[in-house]
DNA sequence: GACGGAATTTTTGTATACCTTTTGGCGAAA
DNA sequence: TTTCGCCAAAAGGTATACAAAAATTCCGTC
Protein backbone atom coordinates (compact mmCIF):
# COMPACT_ATOMS: atom_id res chain seq x y z
CA UNK A 1 0.00 0.00 0.00
CA UNK A 2 2.29 2.34 0.79
CA UNK A 3 5.08 2.03 -1.58
CA UNK A 4 6.95 5.60 -2.27
CA UNK A 5 6.21 6.06 -5.88
CA UNK A 6 2.78 4.10 -6.98
CA UNK A 7 3.92 5.64 -10.44
CA UNK A 8 4.62 9.18 -11.60
CA UNK A 9 5.98 11.13 -14.02
CA UNK A 10 8.16 13.79 -12.39
CA UNK A 11 10.96 11.72 -10.73
CA UNK A 12 14.31 14.00 -11.57
CA UNK A 13 17.37 13.93 -9.64
CA UNK A 14 16.66 16.20 -7.02
CA UNK A 15 13.68 14.31 -5.20
CA UNK A 16 10.82 16.01 -4.68
CA UNK A 17 9.04 16.94 -1.14
CA UNK A 18 5.60 15.01 -0.87
CA UNK A 19 3.77 18.48 -0.95
CA UNK A 20 5.22 19.50 -4.18
CA UNK A 21 3.96 16.19 -5.47
CA UNK A 22 0.43 16.43 -4.30
CA UNK A 23 0.39 19.77 -5.42
CA UNK A 24 1.18 19.14 -8.85
CA UNK A 25 -0.72 16.46 -9.55
CA UNK A 26 -3.73 18.19 -7.72
CA UNK A 27 -3.06 21.00 -9.78
CA UNK A 28 -2.43 19.20 -12.90
CA UNK A 29 -5.84 17.03 -12.00
CA UNK A 30 -7.62 20.34 -12.03
CA UNK A 31 -6.19 22.23 -15.06
CA UNK A 32 -6.29 19.25 -17.78
CA UNK A 33 -9.99 18.90 -16.42
CA UNK A 34 -9.78 15.26 -14.80
CA UNK A 35 -11.74 17.11 -12.27
CA UNK A 36 -14.37 19.04 -12.66
CA UNK A 37 -16.02 21.96 -11.08
CA UNK A 38 -17.78 20.91 -7.97
CA UNK A 39 -16.17 17.69 -7.76
CA UNK A 40 -15.04 16.61 -4.22
CA UNK A 41 -11.64 16.54 -2.68
CA UNK A 42 -11.18 13.97 -0.21
CA UNK A 43 -8.03 14.26 1.56
CA UNK A 44 -7.99 10.41 2.75
CA UNK A 45 -8.40 9.40 -0.84
CA UNK A 46 -6.10 11.90 -2.38
CA UNK A 47 -3.65 10.89 0.21
CA UNK A 48 -3.95 7.30 -0.93
CA UNK A 49 -4.14 8.18 -4.82
CA UNK A 50 -0.65 9.94 -4.20
CA UNK A 51 0.81 7.89 -1.75
CA UNK A 52 1.11 10.43 0.89
CA UNK A 53 -0.23 11.51 3.73
CA UNK A 54 -3.05 13.70 4.84
CA UNK A 55 -0.17 16.19 5.76
CA UNK A 56 1.08 17.56 2.45
CA UNK A 57 -2.16 16.69 0.90
CA UNK A 58 -3.66 19.25 3.09
CA UNK A 59 -0.54 21.84 2.22
CA UNK A 60 -1.39 21.34 -1.10
CA UNK A 61 -4.99 22.33 -1.09
CA UNK A 62 -4.46 25.20 1.12
CA UNK A 63 -2.00 26.37 -1.83
CA UNK A 64 -4.71 25.71 -4.86
CA UNK A 65 -7.12 27.40 -2.27
CA UNK A 66 -4.93 30.85 -2.16
CA UNK A 67 -4.97 30.36 -5.91
CA UNK A 68 -8.29 30.05 -6.12
CA UNK A 69 -8.95 26.82 -7.80
CA UNK A 70 -10.49 24.69 -4.86
CA UNK A 71 -12.63 26.05 -2.63
CA UNK A 72 -11.82 25.26 1.06
CA UNK A 73 -14.61 25.47 3.79
CA UNK A 74 -13.90 24.92 7.47
CA UNK A 75 -14.78 21.40 8.52
CA UNK A 76 -16.08 20.92 4.97
CA UNK A 77 -14.91 19.26 2.12
CA UNK A 78 -12.78 20.35 -0.38
CA UNK A 79 -14.49 21.08 -3.83
CA UNK A 80 -12.92 21.88 -7.39
CA UNK A 81 -13.99 25.75 -7.76
CA UNK A 82 -16.44 26.43 -10.40
CA UNK A 83 -15.53 29.36 -12.52
CA UNK A 84 -18.69 31.25 -14.17
CA UNK A 85 -18.39 33.50 -17.46
CA UNK A 86 -18.30 36.57 -15.10
CA UNK A 87 -15.39 34.66 -13.32
CA UNK A 88 -13.06 34.28 -17.09
CA UNK A 89 -13.58 37.60 -17.92
CA UNK A 90 -12.74 38.76 -14.71
CA UNK A 91 -9.35 36.39 -14.82
CA UNK A 92 -8.44 37.71 -18.59
CA UNK A 93 -9.06 41.02 -17.91
CA UNK A 94 -6.80 40.89 -15.54
CA UNK A 95 -4.12 39.16 -16.95
CA UNK A 96 -4.64 41.66 -19.74
CA UNK A 97 -3.93 44.66 -17.77
CA UNK A 98 -0.82 42.90 -15.52
CA UNK A 99 0.57 40.77 -18.73
CA UNK A 100 0.45 44.20 -20.69
CA UNK A 101 2.57 46.11 -18.21
CA UNK A 102 5.11 42.98 -17.80
CA UNK A 103 5.36 42.77 -21.68
CA UNK A 104 6.01 46.79 -21.88
CA UNK A 105 8.23 45.81 -19.25
CA UNK A 106 9.83 42.91 -20.57
CA UNK A 107 10.48 44.93 -24.31
CA UNK A 108 13.27 46.66 -22.42
CA UNK A 109 14.92 44.52 -20.51
CA UNK A 110 14.44 41.10 -22.53
CA UNK A 111 18.07 39.25 -23.23
CA UNK A 112 18.76 37.87 -26.58
CA UNK A 113 18.61 34.35 -25.71
CA UNK A 114 15.12 35.00 -24.29
CA UNK A 115 13.94 36.54 -27.95
CA UNK A 116 15.78 33.15 -29.17
CA UNK A 117 13.41 31.06 -26.86
CA UNK A 118 10.31 33.11 -28.00
CA UNK A 119 11.02 32.71 -31.51
CA UNK A 120 12.23 28.81 -30.84
CA UNK A 121 8.48 28.24 -29.20
CA UNK A 122 6.29 30.00 -31.45
CA UNK A 123 8.34 27.98 -34.29
CA UNK A 124 7.74 24.66 -32.58
CA UNK A 125 3.61 25.76 -31.96
CA UNK A 126 3.14 26.67 -35.63
CA UNK A 127 4.95 23.57 -36.82
CA UNK A 128 2.57 21.31 -34.52
CA UNK A 129 -0.26 22.65 -35.63
CA UNK A 130 0.92 22.20 -39.01
CA UNK A 131 1.58 18.58 -38.75
CA UNK A 132 -1.12 17.96 -36.05
CA UNK A 133 -4.18 19.66 -37.50
CA UNK A 134 -6.82 21.43 -34.94
CA UNK A 135 -7.44 19.60 -32.16
CA UNK A 136 -4.24 16.72 -32.28
CA UNK A 137 -2.10 19.73 -31.44
CA UNK A 138 -3.87 21.31 -28.43
CA UNK A 139 -1.73 19.71 -25.96
CA UNK A 140 1.87 20.22 -26.60
CA UNK A 141 0.67 23.83 -27.51
CA UNK A 142 -0.74 24.34 -24.01
CA UNK A 143 2.55 23.53 -22.39
CA UNK A 144 4.33 25.59 -25.42
CA UNK A 145 2.22 28.62 -24.97
CA UNK A 146 2.39 28.69 -21.21
CA UNK A 147 6.17 28.93 -21.17
CA UNK A 148 6.31 31.83 -24.32
CA UNK A 149 3.95 33.82 -21.53
CA UNK A 150 5.94 32.93 -18.65
CA UNK A 151 9.16 33.65 -20.70
CA UNK A 152 7.94 37.28 -21.25
CA UNK A 153 6.51 37.39 -17.65
CA UNK A 154 10.44 36.25 -16.18
CA UNK A 155 11.70 39.22 -18.47
CA UNK A 156 9.78 41.91 -16.95
CA UNK A 157 12.16 41.27 -13.87
CA UNK A 158 9.02 41.65 -11.32
CA UNK A 159 8.82 38.61 -8.76
CA UNK A 160 5.68 40.03 -7.62
CA UNK A 161 4.28 40.68 -10.81
CA UNK A 162 4.90 37.10 -12.32
CA UNK A 163 4.16 35.46 -8.94
CA UNK A 164 0.68 37.08 -9.59
CA UNK A 165 0.26 35.85 -12.96
CA UNK A 166 1.44 31.94 -12.28
CA UNK A 167 -0.38 31.67 -9.57
CA UNK A 168 -3.83 33.90 -9.23
CA UNK A 169 -4.91 34.09 -12.77
CA UNK A 170 -5.39 30.24 -14.02
CA UNK A 171 -8.24 29.09 -15.43
CA UNK A 172 -8.70 25.29 -16.35
CA UNK A 173 -8.24 24.58 -19.98
CA UNK A 174 -11.93 22.96 -20.31
CA UNK A 175 -13.70 26.47 -19.02
CA UNK A 176 -11.41 28.14 -21.38
CA UNK A 177 -12.80 26.48 -23.93
CA UNK A 178 -16.35 26.46 -23.23
CA UNK A 179 -16.58 30.13 -22.96
CA UNK A 180 -13.65 31.03 -25.81
CA UNK A 181 -14.64 30.41 -29.58
CA UNK A 182 -13.45 27.50 -30.90
CA UNK A 183 -10.32 26.58 -31.77
CA UNK A 184 -10.40 26.57 -35.29
CA UNK A 185 -11.14 30.50 -35.26
CA UNK A 186 -8.66 31.86 -33.11
CA UNK A 187 -5.30 29.36 -33.39
CA UNK A 188 -3.95 31.52 -36.88
CA UNK A 189 -5.15 34.34 -35.00
CA UNK A 190 -2.97 33.33 -31.66
CA UNK A 191 -0.03 32.37 -33.95
CA UNK A 192 0.28 36.07 -35.78
CA UNK A 193 -0.71 37.71 -32.86
CA UNK A 194 2.73 35.93 -31.00
CA UNK A 195 4.65 36.84 -33.87
CA UNK A 196 3.11 40.48 -33.33
CA UNK A 197 4.30 40.66 -29.81
CA UNK A 198 7.86 38.80 -30.11
CA UNK A 199 8.34 41.54 -33.00
CA UNK A 200 7.47 44.59 -30.55
CA UNK A 201 9.67 42.97 -28.19
CA UNK A 202 12.61 42.32 -30.98
CA UNK A 203 11.97 46.09 -31.71
CA UNK A 204 12.40 46.77 -28.09
CA UNK A 205 9.00 49.12 -28.41
CA UNK A 206 7.47 49.07 -25.01
CA UNK A 207 4.33 50.27 -25.49
CA UNK A 208 3.64 48.53 -28.92
CA UNK A 209 4.87 45.42 -26.92
CA UNK A 210 2.25 46.24 -24.68
CA UNK A 211 -0.38 46.80 -27.34
CA UNK A 212 0.30 43.81 -28.91
CA UNK A 213 -0.38 41.56 -25.60
CA UNK A 214 -3.42 43.15 -24.95
CA UNK A 215 -5.04 42.89 -27.89
CA UNK A 216 -3.87 39.04 -27.97
CA UNK A 217 -5.72 38.73 -24.68
CA UNK A 218 -8.39 40.83 -25.38
CA UNK A 219 -9.35 39.07 -28.66
CA UNK A 220 -9.31 35.79 -26.29
CA UNK A 221 -11.21 37.10 -23.98
CA UNK A 222 -14.71 34.83 -22.87
CA UNK A 223 -18.15 36.64 -24.73
CA UNK A 224 -21.76 35.17 -24.14
CA UNK A 225 -21.44 34.38 -27.59
CA UNK A 226 -18.13 32.25 -27.39
CA UNK A 227 -19.73 29.03 -27.85
CA UNK A 228 -22.89 28.38 -26.97
CA UNK A 229 -23.57 25.42 -28.97
CA UNK A 230 -21.38 23.09 -26.74
CA UNK A 231 -23.75 22.74 -24.00
CA UNK A 232 -23.07 18.52 -23.14
CA UNK A 233 -25.90 16.78 -20.70
CA UNK A 234 -23.43 17.49 -17.69
CA UNK A 235 -25.21 20.10 -16.59
CA UNK B 1 2.44 28.12 29.49
CA UNK B 2 -0.34 26.36 27.23
CA UNK B 3 -3.17 28.10 28.06
CA UNK B 4 -5.61 28.88 25.40
CA UNK B 5 -4.89 32.53 24.96
CA UNK B 6 -2.30 34.69 26.89
CA UNK B 7 -3.44 38.00 25.29
CA UNK B 8 -4.97 38.29 22.70
CA UNK B 9 -6.74 41.48 20.61
CA UNK B 10 -9.00 39.41 18.27
CA UNK B 11 -11.33 37.37 19.89
CA UNK B 12 -14.88 37.58 18.71
CA UNK B 13 -18.03 35.41 19.01
CA UNK B 14 -17.34 33.11 16.80
CA UNK B 15 -13.86 30.75 18.00
CA UNK B 16 -11.42 31.06 15.54
CA UNK B 17 -9.57 28.05 14.00
CA UNK B 18 -5.54 27.60 15.39
CA UNK B 19 -4.44 28.49 12.08
CA UNK B 20 -5.98 31.90 11.83
CA UNK B 21 -5.14 32.85 15.36
CA UNK B 22 -1.72 31.78 14.40
CA UNK B 23 -1.68 33.88 10.53
CA UNK B 24 -2.96 36.85 12.24
CA UNK B 25 -0.35 36.69 14.72
CA UNK B 26 2.18 36.41 12.90
CA UNK B 27 1.29 38.58 10.16
CA UNK B 28 0.95 41.36 12.87
CA UNK B 29 4.32 40.67 14.37
CA UNK B 30 5.74 41.29 10.84
CA UNK B 31 3.73 43.88 9.50
CA UNK B 32 4.05 46.74 13.02
CA UNK B 33 7.98 45.70 12.86
CA UNK B 34 7.73 43.44 15.70
CA UNK B 35 10.14 41.31 14.11
CA UNK B 36 12.31 42.79 11.55
CA UNK B 37 13.75 41.33 8.32
CA UNK B 38 16.20 38.46 8.85
CA UNK B 39 14.65 37.91 11.85
CA UNK B 40 14.27 33.67 12.34
CA UNK B 41 10.86 32.24 12.50
CA UNK B 42 11.26 29.36 14.70
CA UNK B 43 8.27 26.75 14.76
CA UNK B 44 8.32 24.93 17.97
CA UNK B 45 9.03 28.55 19.32
CA UNK B 46 6.16 30.34 17.62
CA UNK B 47 3.73 27.31 18.84
CA UNK B 48 4.59 28.00 22.10
CA UNK B 49 4.46 31.63 22.25
CA UNK B 50 0.82 31.40 20.63
CA UNK B 51 -0.34 28.27 22.78
CA UNK B 52 -0.59 25.85 19.38
CA UNK B 53 1.10 23.18 18.27
CA UNK B 54 3.12 23.20 15.07
CA UNK B 55 0.57 22.02 12.36
CA UNK B 56 -1.58 25.19 12.40
CA UNK B 57 1.51 27.41 12.27
CA UNK B 58 2.85 25.41 9.48
CA UNK B 59 0.01 26.49 7.92
CA UNK B 60 0.41 30.16 8.71
CA UNK B 61 4.15 30.71 7.80
CA UNK B 62 3.19 28.74 4.52
CA UNK B 63 0.33 31.44 3.72
CA UNK B 64 2.49 34.12 4.50
CA UNK B 65 5.06 32.66 2.35
CA UNK B 66 2.65 32.87 -0.20
CA UNK B 67 2.37 36.26 0.72
CA UNK B 68 5.73 37.25 0.52
CA UNK B 69 5.96 38.08 3.72
CA UNK B 70 7.96 35.33 5.14
CA UNK B 71 10.40 33.24 2.66
CA UNK B 72 10.75 29.32 3.44
CA UNK B 73 12.67 26.87 2.18
CA UNK B 74 12.84 23.33 2.68
CA UNK B 75 14.40 22.17 5.90
CA UNK B 76 15.56 25.94 6.53
CA UNK B 77 14.50 27.78 9.13
CA UNK B 78 11.79 30.73 8.27
CA UNK B 79 12.91 34.23 8.29
CA UNK B 80 10.85 37.34 7.72
CA UNK B 81 11.46 38.72 4.52
CA UNK B 82 13.56 41.58 3.21
CA UNK B 83 12.06 44.40 1.20
CA UNK B 84 14.77 46.36 -0.60
CA UNK B 85 13.75 49.36 -1.87
CA UNK B 86 13.80 47.82 -5.41
CA UNK B 87 10.98 46.04 -3.66
CA UNK B 88 9.02 48.66 -2.67
CA UNK B 89 8.92 50.32 -5.69
CA UNK B 90 7.57 47.42 -7.30
CA UNK B 91 5.22 46.45 -5.00
CA UNK B 92 3.74 50.75 -5.24
CA UNK B 93 4.16 50.12 -8.94
CA UNK B 94 1.82 47.66 -9.01
CA UNK B 95 -0.68 48.31 -6.53
CA UNK B 96 -1.00 51.68 -8.43
CA UNK B 97 -2.01 49.63 -11.24
CA UNK B 98 -4.39 47.57 -9.54
CA UNK B 99 -5.54 49.70 -7.33
CA UNK B 100 -5.99 52.26 -10.18
CA UNK B 101 -8.34 49.92 -12.18
CA UNK B 102 -9.84 49.23 -8.89
CA UNK B 103 -10.72 52.94 -8.12
CA UNK B 104 -12.13 53.30 -11.99
CA UNK B 105 -14.23 50.07 -11.56
CA UNK B 106 -15.69 51.75 -7.66
CA UNK B 107 -16.61 54.80 -9.84
CA UNK B 108 -19.19 53.02 -11.48
CA UNK B 109 -20.47 50.52 -8.91
CA UNK B 110 -19.78 52.27 -5.45
CA UNK B 111 -22.92 52.46 -3.32
CA UNK B 112 -23.75 54.86 -1.44
CA UNK B 113 -23.52 53.48 1.86
CA UNK B 114 -19.77 53.20 1.02
CA UNK B 115 -19.61 56.24 0.10
CA UNK B 116 -20.76 57.18 3.57
CA UNK B 117 -18.55 55.67 5.02
CA UNK B 118 -15.35 56.09 2.86
CA UNK B 119 -16.11 59.86 3.87
CA UNK B 120 -16.44 58.80 7.87
CA UNK B 121 -13.41 57.35 8.00
CA UNK B 122 -11.62 60.25 6.05
CA UNK B 123 -13.39 62.20 8.56
CA UNK B 124 -12.14 60.21 11.42
CA UNK B 125 -8.59 60.39 9.99
CA UNK B 126 -8.05 64.02 10.01
CA UNK B 127 -10.04 64.97 13.35
CA UNK B 128 -7.02 62.25 14.98
CA UNK B 129 -4.69 64.17 13.52
CA UNK B 130 -5.62 67.18 13.82
CA UNK B 131 -6.30 65.67 17.66
CA UNK B 132 -2.73 64.26 17.96
CA UNK B 133 -0.63 65.61 16.31
CA UNK B 134 2.08 64.36 13.83
CA UNK B 135 3.09 61.18 15.35
CA UNK B 136 0.35 60.12 17.67
CA UNK B 137 -1.96 59.64 14.94
CA UNK B 138 -0.16 57.31 13.33
CA UNK B 139 -1.28 53.70 14.74
CA UNK B 140 -4.82 54.71 14.48
CA UNK B 141 -3.92 55.80 10.59
CA UNK B 142 -2.94 52.65 9.28
CA UNK B 143 -5.80 50.90 10.22
CA UNK B 144 -8.49 53.32 9.29
CA UNK B 145 -6.38 54.22 6.17
CA UNK B 146 -5.93 50.24 5.04
CA UNK B 147 -10.13 50.32 5.61
CA UNK B 148 -10.43 52.78 3.56
CA UNK B 149 -8.40 51.20 0.79
CA UNK B 150 -10.10 48.37 1.50
CA UNK B 151 -13.90 49.40 0.98
CA UNK B 152 -12.97 50.69 -2.81
CA UNK B 153 -11.11 47.80 -3.24
CA UNK B 154 -14.07 45.85 -2.54
CA UNK B 155 -16.44 48.28 -4.41
CA UNK B 156 -14.60 47.15 -7.61
CA UNK B 157 -16.58 43.99 -7.69
CA UNK B 158 -13.86 41.71 -9.07
CA UNK B 159 -12.84 39.22 -5.96
CA UNK B 160 -9.85 37.97 -7.35
CA UNK B 161 -8.77 41.82 -8.08
CA UNK B 162 -9.34 42.51 -4.10
CA UNK B 163 -7.69 39.49 -2.91
CA UNK B 164 -4.53 39.94 -5.02
CA UNK B 165 -4.43 43.45 -3.22
CA UNK B 166 -4.80 42.36 0.08
CA UNK B 167 -2.27 39.60 0.42
CA UNK B 168 -0.14 39.93 -2.57
CA UNK B 169 1.16 43.58 -2.54
CA UNK B 170 1.63 44.37 1.45
CA UNK B 171 4.54 46.06 3.15
CA UNK B 172 5.29 46.48 6.65
CA UNK B 173 4.83 49.72 8.01
CA UNK B 174 8.53 50.46 9.29
CA UNK B 175 9.95 49.41 6.09
CA UNK B 176 7.62 51.93 4.25
CA UNK B 177 8.46 54.68 6.86
CA UNK B 178 12.11 53.81 5.93
CA UNK B 179 11.77 54.51 2.34
CA UNK B 180 9.30 57.35 2.14
CA UNK B 181 9.19 60.24 2.93
CA UNK B 182 9.02 61.79 6.53
CA UNK B 183 5.14 61.72 7.82
CA UNK B 184 5.07 65.15 8.35
CA UNK B 185 5.63 66.07 4.82
CA UNK B 186 3.17 63.47 3.59
CA UNK B 187 -0.17 63.42 6.31
CA UNK B 188 -1.61 66.82 5.01
CA UNK B 189 -0.91 65.90 1.07
CA UNK B 190 -2.40 61.99 1.61
CA UNK B 191 -5.93 63.84 3.42
CA UNK B 192 -6.30 65.82 0.31
CA UNK B 193 -5.43 63.25 -2.02
CA UNK B 194 -8.23 61.05 -0.03
CA UNK B 195 -10.67 63.65 -0.35
CA UNK B 196 -9.97 64.01 -4.39
CA UNK B 197 -10.52 60.53 -4.44
CA UNK B 198 -13.92 60.35 -2.62
CA UNK B 199 -15.01 63.45 -4.57
CA UNK B 200 -14.23 61.12 -7.95
CA UNK B 201 -15.75 58.36 -6.30
CA UNK B 202 -19.26 60.35 -5.47
CA UNK B 203 -19.23 61.96 -9.21
CA UNK B 204 -19.19 58.86 -10.35
CA UNK B 205 -16.00 59.71 -12.85
CA UNK B 206 -14.20 56.30 -13.53
CA UNK B 207 -11.39 57.80 -15.21
CA UNK B 208 -11.24 60.97 -12.78
CA UNK B 209 -10.47 58.53 -9.90
CA UNK B 210 -8.35 56.08 -11.39
CA UNK B 211 -5.97 58.97 -11.86
CA UNK B 212 -6.48 60.50 -8.26
CA UNK B 213 -6.05 57.23 -6.80
CA UNK B 214 -2.64 56.72 -9.13
CA UNK B 215 -1.50 60.38 -7.60
CA UNK B 216 -2.27 59.14 -4.21
CA UNK B 217 -0.06 55.90 -4.57
CA UNK B 218 2.69 57.41 -7.12
CA UNK B 219 3.04 60.28 -4.68
CA UNK B 220 3.78 57.40 -1.89
CA UNK B 221 6.43 55.61 -3.69
CA UNK B 222 9.39 55.44 -2.15
CA UNK B 223 12.41 56.94 -3.87
CA UNK B 224 16.19 57.19 -3.43
CA UNK B 225 15.86 60.54 -1.84
CA UNK B 226 13.61 59.57 0.63
CA UNK B 227 14.92 59.55 3.61
CA UNK B 228 18.37 58.98 3.59
CA UNK B 229 18.90 60.42 7.11
CA UNK B 230 17.56 57.47 9.14
CA UNK B 231 20.76 55.67 8.59
CA UNK B 232 21.03 53.23 11.81
CA UNK B 233 23.52 50.86 12.32
CA UNK B 234 21.93 47.91 11.19
CA UNK B 235 23.63 47.66 8.22
C1' DG C 1 -44.70 7.56 1.71
C1' DA C 2 -42.61 11.82 3.47
C1' DC C 3 -40.57 14.25 7.08
C1' DG C 4 -37.69 14.98 11.23
C1' DG C 5 -34.29 13.84 14.31
C1' DA C 6 -30.96 11.13 16.73
C1' DA C 7 -27.07 7.79 16.21
C1' DT C 8 -23.35 6.42 13.26
C1' DT C 9 -20.00 7.21 9.95
C1' DT C 10 -17.20 10.14 7.48
C1' DT C 11 -14.25 14.01 7.11
C1' DT C 12 -11.69 17.74 8.54
C1' DG C 13 -8.77 20.20 12.42
C1' DT C 14 -5.11 19.72 15.71
C1' DA C 15 -1.59 17.47 18.37
C1' DT C 16 2.13 14.43 18.67
C1' DA C 17 5.61 11.06 17.30
C1' DC C 18 9.15 9.88 14.17
C1' DC C 19 12.34 10.62 10.27
C1' DT C 20 15.49 13.46 7.39
C1' DT C 21 18.19 17.29 6.85
C1' DT C 22 20.48 21.20 8.41
C1' DT C 23 23.17 23.67 11.84
C1' DG C 24 26.75 24.38 14.93
C1' DG C 25 30.45 22.93 17.66
C1' DC C 26 34.38 20.27 18.73
C1' DG C 27 38.64 18.17 17.80
C1' DA C 28 42.34 16.61 14.83
C1' DA C 29 45.39 17.58 11.17
C1' DA C 30 47.78 20.86 8.23
C1' DT D 1 45.75 29.41 13.98
C1' DT D 2 42.96 27.79 10.44
C1' DT D 3 40.46 24.36 8.13
C1' DC D 4 38.31 20.17 7.44
C1' DG D 5 35.40 16.58 8.83
C1' DC D 6 32.68 14.22 12.03
C1' DC D 7 29.29 14.11 15.63
C1' DA D 8 25.55 15.88 18.43
C1' DA D 9 21.81 18.92 18.69
C1' DA D 10 18.19 21.34 16.60
C1' DA D 11 14.80 22.21 13.15
C1' DG D 12 11.79 21.20 9.49
C1' DG D 13 9.07 17.31 6.80
C1' DT D 14 5.90 13.56 7.06
C1' DA D 15 3.04 10.12 9.17
C1' DT D 16 -0.18 8.95 12.51
C1' DA D 17 -3.30 9.43 16.50
C1' DC D 18 -6.95 11.75 18.46
C1' DA D 19 -10.74 15.47 18.76
C1' DA D 20 -14.46 18.14 16.68
C1' DA D 21 -17.54 19.02 13.26
C1' DA D 22 -20.27 17.74 9.34
C1' DA D 23 -22.51 14.25 6.34
C1' DT D 24 -25.17 10.23 6.21
C1' DT D 25 -27.99 6.59 7.69
C1' DC D 26 -31.59 4.72 10.08
C1' DC D 27 -35.78 4.86 12.49
C1' DG D 28 -39.93 6.50 14.37
C1' DT D 29 -43.68 9.44 13.69
C1' DC D 30 -47.13 11.82 11.17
Amino acid sequence: MTNETTRDGARDGATQSAVETAYHRIRHLILTGEMRSGDKLLENQLAAAIGVSRTPIREALNRLNAEGLVVLERYRRGIVADFSLDDAVEIFRLRAILEGHATSRAASRISEADLQRLQELERVMEAQFEELGWNEHLEGFDKLNAEFHAVIAAAAESPRLEKILASSLELPASIFNRYSEPVEVRTRRTHAQHREILAALRARNPEWAQAAMNAHLFSLLPTASGSLEHEDGAK
